[in-house]
DNA sequence: TTAATGCCGACTTGTTTTATCGTGTATTTT
DNA sequence: AAAATACACGATAAAACAAGTCGGCATTAA
């Protein structure tokens, strides 16, 4: 599972407008400025969200975006899953982009991408962005560490 | 970490030459056919995967492909980064593909890619060839089984 | 009314994916 | 030595996808 940018810089945009839910609209320029997105780019991307009906829209001279659902109601797997597709590594193993392939039968690698989407699918499902914004940021540390053999990664 | 064809089908010829581990060479024709790939697609595949010395060749009559190491020597995670690239989902949690991203002092996602990184890579880099080919195929069951909400997948 | 904002569709540009093709070289059986 | 069977290598290419960019219209608060 690959994340695009274009999802990347949509759970940017979303997630500042998880600091500010309940309050006043946040503007494209705004949203773009503090998060390094293109702003041309993200006004799509904007567009598709609320499409999806994740976020609303104000028009006007004190318009912008706001976050249209309860942050606990929006998963990372919902947002993922919209722009980049299957959550799972290969088709075979899919339940919303499932391809039948033709060696199933005798297939042997299959089971470890199974493997990899079992845990992908429920840790991404699981995560809303009300629980994700809780969190600390990631330390430097943490990206390097926590290896069995220090393979590369 | 999206899996391409390319990956999918080398993975194929890898696997059919673990079962004839030690016999004759098995010529490109049998390995496309067995496997259902285009076979001038995999030619250029497998003289990838002789350069990497993952396989070894004999040309004329009796030639063909046979494993060029122990299949406990090759591991999932190894050929998929080869043909892939990096195995995580987004560059700011990669180790071999790391790419610095302004958010990362403020960013709330990246904690849960890092833990799908975490995973991932182990189980890919603990999977040789050897284990794997032990494991019997994936049922169709096991495919839509085992989740926790229904979520789609 | 005007300035700031969102809305919308089209367009561009470059890369990656998934191959196909033609020709050359090596080996072995006959 | 010749024929058959392989691998080796480079070029080409259609299609999809990624990541933006642009021009202009609609809406709203001050």
């Amino acid at each position: 599972m690959r994340v695009s940018k274009k999802t990347d810089y949509a759970l940017r945009a979303l997630f500042t407008l998880v600091e500010h839910f309940g309050g006043a609209p946040i503007p494209i320029r705004e949203l773009a400025r503090r998060n390094d997105v293109p702003k041309r780019f993200l006004e799509q991307i904007m567009l598709d969200l609320k499409a999806q009906g994740w976020v609303d829209s104000a028009a006007g001279i004190r318009g912008g975006y706001v976050l249209a659902k309860n942050p606990a109601k929006i998963t990372l797997g919902e947002v993922v899953r919209h722009f980049d597709g299957i959550l799972a590594p290969i088709d075979c193993v899919s339940l919303t982009g499932y391809q039948r392939c033709s060696q199933e039968p005798v297939c042997r690698f299959r089971r470890v991408f199974l493997d990899a989407r079992n845990y992908v699918t429920v840790l991404m499902d699981q995560a809303t962005l009300a629980e994700v914004a809780k969190g600390a940021p990631v330390s430097k540390h943490e990206v390097s560490a926590g290896f069995i053999g220090g393979e590369g990664i």
